[in-house]
RNA sequence: GCGCUCGUAGCUCAAUGGAUAGAGCAUUUGACUACGGAUCAAAAGGUUAGGGGUUCGAGUCCCUUCGAGCGCGCCA
């Protein structure tokens, strides 16, 4: 653990105890007061019935002597313990936190299996800023995880399976495969489905065809099924070029698409007739869950098996939640699809915890979020009233990017120009998507994204390449620098180093709440306060030993910045 | 009709139930032959949509009104 604030609580949580007669988790904040605040003492006064600051005092008395990690403790305002910690004690956390790969980052007492969901594109369709919002948020989740030692399963559930199918199995058949692969191939899927579509509607007979094209495929036709993979395999294809694109970690072995389940369906269906779970209604086999109503304030049933004996997506969900739970082992399993889904993951897990087949112990987190929008405060849509296409946006990024850097470092060669454009303006449109609160709508802007002022990529990867060139200039390898040569006096130190040591909560915290942008508030904030220190506390020119110290300070900085741009899936160049 | 989510500075966003609600942009005023000015310092800007309640303490929890978005039976 590096984070001195909860070493701080720890330390107090006994003495609280003891006084209050039952377990107290001491609240310790920063504090624009002090170094920190100690906030236990109004909430146990209470119960007590004496005054705040009473209890305060008697708390201090009983934990004794600190003085080894506070320079002072205040008592203030109507019970607040206000901390300054000891220098050498913020030196000597950051030295240790400094020698793990982690940077002090806590790791899970018991290490979990965790199934992550995300991206879901639909095979024959285009990629959209709506998968932009599921993919970039549940890699940043899958690289936490990781990095904390838990068991991470990839899961992309793309949707390749269902009614749409034979539409789409006879376009191709009349398109021919490989004028199909072709489209697939300049990234035109979009126009493949939309003339499908627009045959399905206005010809009968191609509708009857479509039609019978889906029973073929469900019956396994062998040679609908060979189209039927031609069409997934060319999308996936397109999916991998969009990911390598983004730079996210899903690859062909993630892929867990609806068709996986299939052969699981009819076991769904059996466990819960047996179970005795299953109710008629119109005809079709559904669930009557507590809770939930429709329009009319009647029973709203889960449909398991529709009235013509086909599946839909909410068996192909069930079926999910037992190959997770049963075939997996998941302890946790986190949905990151958007917030319009809510009710139906609701009704899932409701479903299946009746069922018995999701245990109490076993977690399942609809990890929702809001819509990207125009500056018209609508959905995200390009000049022609379409949706915007995620490959194209992400290439504007790395354009805009690149004329900016460009620009703004004419002398560099070319090839690394591009290199840095692209982690700049690929983290630019991750780091926007990431760093506001996800369960809310956010509006794109690129002016605002590809800023170096403010809460961006560019303001965090421009601080972390201000150390790269620290070093550079100095002619020093980060790596050789001695960190228990680490001593802290000026305040713009003390308080960076506050700052850097806080990545183990600020870490955990994210985790913990599923919120990426937990994680970029607190990235911004070491941004700053570094350039404060830079500003304030020259390093080579200073003398020995304050340089060394200094330069020890500075590559703990840039370590936490790059590891924290990592776990968010963004680059940190060593120049721009 | 029922349900879910959201409403914070002119704009874009933060804020574990804790003191005087914080940032960036825009506005105004300062600091440059610089360890990278792609920066920093400062000023100004708020009835946290309205109203009740719980609490020692509410932007946060509860109720309610208003506003916005979304969902609600065989698409996924």
């Amino acid at each position: 653990m590096a984070d001195p604030l909860e070493l701080l609580s720890r330390r107090l949580a006994d003495a609280f105890a003891a006084l209050a007669g039952s377990p107290v988790d001491p609240v310790v904040r920063p504090s624009e007061h002090a170094d920190a605040q100690v906030n236990g003492a109004l909430s146990v006064a209470k119960a007590l019935g004496r005054s705040p600051r009473d209890v305060a005092n008697d708390v201090l008395g009983r934990v004794g002597d600190v003085s080894d990690i506070c320079e002072s403790v205040e008592i203030a305002g109507p019970g607040f313990m206000n901390v300054v910690f000891a220098a050498d004690f913020l030196a000597d956390q950051l030295h240790v936190a400094l020698a793990d790969v982690r940077l002090g980052v806590q790791v899970p007492t018991r290490r979990e299996t965790v199934v992550i969901d995300y991206s879901a594109p639909n095979v024959a369709k285009e990629m959209h800023v709506g998968h932009l919002r599921s993919t970039v948020i549940g890699d940043a989740l899958v690289r936490m995880h990781e990095f904390v030692g838990n068991r991470v399963i990839r899961e992309n559930h793309i949707g390749d399976w269902g009614t749409p199918f034979g539409m789409l199995i006879e376009h191709l058949l009349d398109l021919g495969e490989a004028r199909a692969a072709e489209e697939f191939s300049v990234g035109d899927l979009d126009g493949f489905y939309k003339e499908a579509r627009k045959k399905f509607e206005a010809d009968g007979s191609f509708k009857e065809r479509s039609r019978l094209r889906v029973v073929a495929l469900q019956a396994g036709d062998e040679e609908t099924l060979r189209m039927w993979r031609v069409l997934v395999a060319e999308s996936t294809k397109y999916f991998n070029r969009v990911y390598r694109q983004l730079d996210v970690l899903l690859t062909d072995d993630d892929l867990m698409g609806e068709s996986a389940y299939n052969e699981l369906l009819p076991k769904v269906v059996e466990r819960l007739r047996e179970g005795g779970l299953l109710q008629q209604s119109d005809g079709a086999d559904v669930m009557f869950l507590d809770g939930f109503t429709n329009r009319e304030n009647e029973p709203l049933p889960l449909i398991i098996r529709k009235g013509d004996g086909g599946y839909n997506y909410a068996t192909t969900d069930l079926a999910c939640v037992i190959d997770r739970v049963e075939r997996l082992s998941a302890n946790r399993m986190w949905y990151v699809v958007g917030a319009p889904q809510a009710q139906h993951l609701q009704m899932v897990e409701t479903a299946t915890r009746a069922a018995g087949w999701l245990p109490s112990t076993v977690e399942m987190r609809h990890v929702a979020f809001g819509n990207v929008l125009g500056s018209d405060k609508k959905m995200l849509k390009s000049r022609s009233g379409d949706s915007v296409k995620l490959s194209a946006l992400l290439d504007e990024a790395v354009e805009r990017a690149t004329a900016a850097v460009r620009e703004k470092n004419p002398d560099l060669d070319t090839a690394s120009q591009d290199s840095i454009a692209r982690m700049v303006g690929i983290g630019a449109v991750k780091y926007a998507d990431l760093s506001t609160d996800r369960v809310k709508d956010y509006i794109f802007d690129w002016d605002r994204m590809l800023s170096f002022d403010g809460n961006t990529a560019p303001y965090l990867q421009y601080a972390h390449a201000r150390i790269c060139s620290i070093f550079r200039r100095a002619g020093i390898e980060r790596s050789s620098v001695d960190a228990s040569l680490l001593a802290l006096s000026a305040k713009e130190e003390r308080a960076l180093a506050l700052v850097v040591l806080q990545f183990d909560s600020a870490v955990r915290d994210t985790i913990d709440k599923a919120s990426p942008h937990r994680l970029c508030t607190y990235l911004y904030e070491v941004a700053t306060a570094f350039t404060a220190f830079y500003e304030n506390c020259p390093v080579l020119k200073s003398d020995e030993p304050v340089r060394t110290s200094r330069l020890v300070l500075c590559d703990a900085t840039a370590r936490v910045l790059s590891t924290g741009l990592g776990l968010l899936g963004i680059d940190a160049p060593e120049a721009m």
